[in-house]
DNA sequence: TCAAAAGTGTTGTGTGTACACCCATGT
DNA sequence: ACATGGGTGTACACACAACACTTTTGA
């Protein structure tokens, strides 16, 4: 890699510059009532050290979405969950090596589905709430605020916020998720009864139970996949 | 050009490749209450003779937004105005060269602005109207549609309307802006009522002459810069 | 019987939508 | 006087926001 790397940064181009390509991936996922992403410990320079997004340069044979699906296996241990292209970060000197610029996408897991991988401990991928992000490598804390931005916007007009929950879950979970994003209370009366009014979720039949109340009936998505919602929900 | 392109699609490497990398613009403007967008005719293979967007490789010390730019100065003659990055398309076999990934981005012109470069005859710039676009190269036809559907949605939620009309204009061309970009008609009164309420135009004081009908206020936009409006305008 | 969360209805206010008529100019 | 597009006002329906009480469980 490295090798490439002195390669394509030492040319001395008179007309044309390909810059490098990264991927990095912003991992979601909803914790402790609260928005959270996947960050690693950088091992090797730059910004060896310090937090940053998990990414990585191309494979032979790898488009960038391909790229970023193996990163979020590789490091969160899913497959087959929501992910959009986000970005492209491509200020010249946002990488102290010269132009490397980034593809970047991000993702909605649910917590439940996450595996991290411990095989790389020097890594310690971890999550950590994006509203008090310590300072990251590269431009990271950009990407992420973008990444956020969009999130918010895209869950008021379709079902993404559903790829962030398992099979199974209360309204009142649902409801969490959407505060949890948005950073802002709702009216959890008013919000119950448009979901139900837009046909999104099913009632299972199944109840909670263990809980130290009131069992919560159960609902999953009419829908799983992404759609555009019929009308804005926010 | 030729020369770095061979010597980086026939690299033979092992483990990381490296994309090229162009860039390609949507400009778009309303010309005869029409959306349309500018195409060139390609000179050189691949798809020599097909029309395709504007575009091209990144020169020294260039990020792809300024490259578009540089484009958009090249082929219409103008600069300083509205344009956002689109989207990075990335499928493998998307250039028949090879693994050749664009950067794309859309510009908003005002008719009056633009200046179509007529010194490289070959390539006949010209505008088209977007909803009956024949067959492009590569993957141009999604490019522009991707684009157009992103403008519909900003169009929404911004005044980024605004950067396809001149200084001064009228309510009527404000107004057949919105329907070209929407694909459907507006109720014009509803409309109008709307737009003042929200304070993003301010009359001039001036009025159209030469008509053959009642002349028309002129007006300018309150902020020139693109912002978020208060509320969502549909 | 108490705490904790689930579940349910109503009402007022504001916003979108649909729609019809008069005005100013050129010919 | 007539054709053409510019400009204005109103009424209705619906969606949203605000809000309080009852129910079911575990402790």
């Amino acid at each position: 890699m490295k090798k490439r790397l002195n390669q394509s940064l030492s040319r001395k181009s008179t007309d044309f510059l390909n810059p490098l390509l990264t991927v990095d991936v912003v991992i979601f996922t909803v914790r402790n009532h609260t928005l959270e992403t996947l960050l690693i410990q950088r091992a090797k320079p730059p910004f060896a050290g310090s937090p940053a997004l998990p990414g990585g340069f191309l494979l032979t044979g790898e488009n960038t979405r391909r790229a970023s699906e193996r990163i979020l296996q590789d490091k969160a241990g899913v497959s087959g969950v929501y992910m959009e292209q986000l970005y492209t970060f491509d200020d010249l000197d946002r990488d102290p090596r010269g132009p490397v610029f980034s593809v970047t996408y991000f993702a909605l897991v649910p917590e439940k589905d996450i595996v991290i991988s411990e095989t790389r401990t020097t890594e310690t991928p971890h999550f950590s709430p994006v509203h008090c992000l310590p300072k990251l490598a590269f431009d990271h804390n950009e990407i992420i605020q973008t990444a956020r931005g969009r999130l918010r916007s895209k869950i008021g007009y379709t079902n993404a916020a559903f790829s962030l929950l398992p099979d199974n879950f209360t309204l009142a979970e649902l409801h969490y998720t959407y505060e949890a994003i948005l950073g802002r209370r709702l009216d959890r009366r008013n919000f119950n009864r448009k979901l139900r009014a837009l046909n999104l979720i099913t009632a299972t039949g199944e109840k909670t139970l263990g809980g130290k109340h009131r069992p919560a009936t159960l609902y999953q998505f009419t829908h799983r996949d992404l759609e555009l919602l019929p009308e804005p929900l926010l």
